[in-house]
DNA sequence: TCGTTATAGTTACAAATGAAACCACTTGCA
DNA sequence: TGCAAGTGGTTTCATTTGTAACTATAACGA
């Protein structure tokens, strides 16, 4: 428990900032204690990273998407796509095949296996995300997701992340 | 950009997950590039990596503090704080004294060249902090520091990840 | 007062991540 | 055609991060 202690007294004039204020050091706490519940519920029991689950979540809902349009949906880079894959390829969760026109891309889809699994962590993570929002009540749902929605926005425009 | 393409039909019976819609996606996503762009800003400039941004901010408002207190308000385990507080104190911005009754624990504050640089960063941090939330109208501000302390307590409950 | 247990902090090693170089294939254009 | 430039994907290497073990000191109890 820390201790309550009073804040420096010859700090006055400088301005220091309030970490437990500042938005964006809030969000990065919340936002890893959440992700890392979540993980924590598959990591171990199916041995299976937080990036790997991203991408089985994106083949789940998209059949035949190459390596490249994982990434784009899972905002994640192509190296971390890459490596996520081939081990998932290498368990037996996904398949990998070549694309028919172009050589070059893979088409890739959940395995049986891979489904059975998807199917299982799924309302796993569902039932984590209610146990979240359940701290909310029904008017803070909703203006929760209209503000991430702008945030989320704002952020589109200064773009994703995604080197070309 | 994401090309437009159909959800998987054959998928209808396993109830994928809708990433995109997903509150602990959502604010990873949000969160890593809310940080990112702010220590872009000083990363280059200063050399500063974020977590040693964190260690000089708490120091700012707090002299004296151990190296555990360090830890407790910044949500940081003992051995990153340890590794940001060398190369800090390597490069002039922190001091580190021992403490009089008690050999074991360290006496943190920041140099002269440390209140330096964290009265420049400080404000650009601010800035960015006002930057994002200029998206929002001041109702949603008030509606988003409101969900953040309710979601941020129920996750308090649930241990903070300080190992003991 | 001595030995056990706890605490502050560092070190050592392994695993995860990021950046750049790279290979294979495709496209566009002279 | 054929060759320069672009794209999909992997590999390699350096850096970062996490975990466990370790050192030094302090606190507790018989």
């Amino acid at each position: 428990m820390p201790a309550k202690r009073k804040p420096a007294p010859a700090t006055a004039e400088h301005a220091p900032l309030q970490l437990e204020h500042f938005l964006p050091y809030r969000l990065s706490i919340l936002s890893n204690t959440i992700s890392q519940a979540i993980a924590d519920d598959y990591q171990r029991r199916y041995d299976l990273s937080m990036t790997e689950w991203r991408v089985m979540a994106v083949l789940a809902r998209f059949e035949g998407l190459s390596a490249r349009e994982v990434a784009e949906r899972t905002a994640m880079d192509k190296v971390a796509v890459s490596r996520a894959l081939s081990r998932l390829v290498e368990a037996g969760r996904v398949n990998r095949d070549t694309h028919d026109g172009d050589k070059r891309r893979s088409v890739l889809g959940l395995t049986e296996a891979g489904w059975a699994m998807h199917d299982e962590v799924a309302p796993m993570a569902r039932a984590r995300e209610r146990e979240v929002l359940a701290r909310l009540d029904a008017e803070e749902q909703i203006w929760l997701g209209r503000i991430l929605d702008k945030l989320q926005m704002g952020n589109r425009e200064r773009g994703t992340g995604n080197k070309s």
